[in-house]
DNA sequence: TTAAACTTTCAATAAGTATTGAAAGTTTAT
DNA sequence: ATAAACTTTCAATACTTATTGAAAGTTTAA
């Protein structure tokens, strides 16, 4: 495999990932083309690599400096921006963590105990009670996990693997 | 709230939650429905409550069966087949976090080993060897780190999170 | 067997998402 | 101020994925 094949490969193969980290795949692609690459992108950069559209471009870059994953660059002498993403694989993993926590698990959470605290004494609604409350429980521990395990800062996960060994 | 809205509620965010463990809709709130029923409920019972088509349920009952999420159950004196979702929590996370692991997380870690392990010193070939390597191994940290989690069997979520706390 | 009761399959179609591209908006240099 | 260089927005459209429903398939009872 040459180069250019791999270099493919990784961008595809992350890009359809997209969805086990919960982002788009132009925005998984965007992000694994920065990812690799030695210096800052233009738009034109990314465009003309990924052959896709200007639009397209400028949206999803949006996105994944929401998601505080990418940055702008000021590039001496030039005009137009340029883009970094993180480049530490270990801080990207920590970020994505928190955005999803917040963005996903917080909102289930707050069901869940909304759903598992109605007054009602029925069979049926006692068993939505139990398995809502036991559901709200675990999302809770999970949550905590995660946020517990992003938070430390140097090689956590290292670390933590470690722990659990022990 | 009352019953009714708390378990449309559920239903509902459970569904929408699909996307969160993977997957579909229907998948999702097929399982939900199962989970908070007090007991098997049938095809018909499951189009009925979820207003969705004989086809759909089909499908996506099989496929949560082949998650090994959803078991068919003989109700003495019926006919038709009857359906209920794993009860435990924490074994339904369980299951979720191996079948993820094999599905989705494996065959990455694979493509990230072959893309890491070409053979080329030009500078753009450097970086994406090393980021990818980078990559791997922390994909491969995390893997071991679910598989380890999951296979604890008693109550391994609280016992990790101490863990980790200590 | 036969036929009723039930389940699966799958082509057609609907619904949901992503992408384009061109017009509008913004910034910078002169 | 003007205009060139660049970015953003958004309606139209393409693409993808989910859903339907009816025909085909299977199982069971008599």
């Amino acid at each position: 495999m040459d180069y250019k094949e791999a270099k493919d490969k990784f961008i595809n193969t992350w890009g359809s990932l997209g969805s086990l980290w919960g982002i788009n795949k132009a925005m998984a692609q965007i992000q694994a083309l920065l990812f690799i690459s030695t210096k800052p992108l233009s738009m034109e950069d990314i465009m003309e690599e990924l052959k896709i559209s200007r639009g397209n471009t400028s949206m999803n870059l949006r996105q994944l400096m929401d998601w505080g994953i990418v940055t702008k660059e000021l590039v001496a002498g030039e005009r137009k921006e340029f883009f970094t993403t993180e480049k530490d694989v270990q801080e990207l993993a920590r970020i994505v963590a928190k955005e999803r926590s917040r963005r996903e698990i917080k909102p289930v959470i707050k069901v869940l105990a909304e759903v598992s605290t109605i007054e009602d004494t029925s069979p049926e609604a006692k068993e939505l009670i139990k398995q809502t409350k036991a559901l709200h429980e675990l999302t809770e521990t999970a949550d905590e996990m995660i946020n517990k395990l992003v938070n430390q800062k140097q090689n956590w996960i290292t670390k933590s693997l470690v722990k659990l060994f022990t």
